[in-house]
DNA sequence: CTTCCTGTACCGACTGGTCGGTTTTTGCCT
DNA sequence: AGGCAAAAACCGACCAGTCGGTACAGGAAG
């Protein structure tokens, strides 16, 4: 490995996902993206192929590190508490904590960004972002399958569906913190989702 | 008025905002909006002086359709009862009649999909989107304000915020549906925010 | 005559992508 | 240890095509 292979490859996704984030796939160039990465043409034509196997790069980092995340938290929550709704309330918190530690520049979700972009991008593509959210989905929806056992809900309710809404709440607030420029979204609107889940499964 | 001025103008604008919600802004160049359109390269640049010009035209129609939407939903909700609380729960009904009427392609937000490229527009465009935002928060906080006076909620909440939430979660369900290619998912998530309502109002 | 368009030809800037060549690192031979 | 070829990592000029936008002559409808 000549030079530093992974260092400039990682720069190179770094730059394009913040360039992308801010002003989506179509209107990032590749010149720009090598300009702000600091490689030359011949570097980023080195590591991909062509601009779609960017675009693939891209969103399997980004899916690897979501459920990462997933897994992590969900682990966590497990630690903190034995009831399985107790576990899902921890972990809105600690997504929460998580959302919060977010750096300066307007949060976004690359799936989100593709997916306003959809026809540039061929089926693999979309597949991954497919399967991350099922995996979402599956995980929560479970989870909260064991909470009805213990406690049923008050109202009835599709848990897949419940499952969704956590992450569509995301995105909803990722969107709502972009256009109103107010980062306290992501915290805000997460609440509620820890609210409905609370009242869902209030004893009594 | 020679032709068809108004015609011709909206034929444009239809098939540049179908395009867009497509695969971006960005994306969309004149050259394949005019040809759905099927106008020619002069009748663009005669209605709209730039790319510029064409995308704060959409997106101030845009909002003028979804500024009537509320009012319209509002209205019909104040008709068909008289408290409060069941005025935005039968609102939030009325949205899901809507969203269920919307046409075979996947659905999307022309505001959403501009804050995922929000570097390409200036500040006059970022408003407007803004200010319907606000509009929709003002509207519903009032009236969940109304319905916090006659039944305190069950929770202590921010009234702006769970305002915010329903625009919070029909854009999240925008993103899902098109990401799961599943058409349901804006009444399903819709649903559960009538659900919260109702939760959070319920008595006793 | 004005308004609303068609059609085509054109411009400079920028696009994704190619390519020949250069530098750096590594593994191997002596 | 020193030398050396090959592979890996990178450079930047260059290409064909597309982009937004201009120009303008002419035609159809009110």
């Amino acid at each position: 490995m000549a030079r530093n292979g992974e260092g400039t490859r990682a720069a190179i996704m770094d730059a394009a996902q913040a360039l992308i984030l801010e002003q989506g796939f179509a209107a990032t160039s590749i010149d720009r993206v090598i300009d702000r990465a600091g490689v030359a043409k011949g570097a980023f034509f080195y590591h991909f192929p062509s601009k779609a196997d960017l675009a693939h790069a891209l969103v399997e980092r980004y899916a690897r590190q979501d459920e990462a995340l997933l897994v992590d938290l969900l682990a966590r929550a497990e630690e903190l508490s034995r009831d399985p709704a107790q576990q899902v309330i921890i972990f809105v918190g600690l997504m929460r904590e998580q959302m919060q530690s977010l750096g300066d520049p307007s949060p976004g979700c690359l799936f989100a960004s593709y997916c306003y972009e959809a026809q540039l991008f061929d089926a693999t593509v979309h597949e991954v972002i497919r399967g991350n959210l099922r995996l979402w989905r599956e995980r929560l929806a479970a989870k909260l399958r064991q909470a009805a056992k213990r406690r049923p809900p008050r109202l009835p309710v599709d848990f897949d569906s419940v499952a969704d809404l956590l992450t569509g709440i995301i995105e909803g607030a990722y969107i709502l913190s972009r256009a109103l420029e107010d980062r306290r979204m992501l915290s805000e609107q997460l609440l509620h989702y820890r609210n409905y889940l609370e009242l869902l499964f209030a004893e009594h």
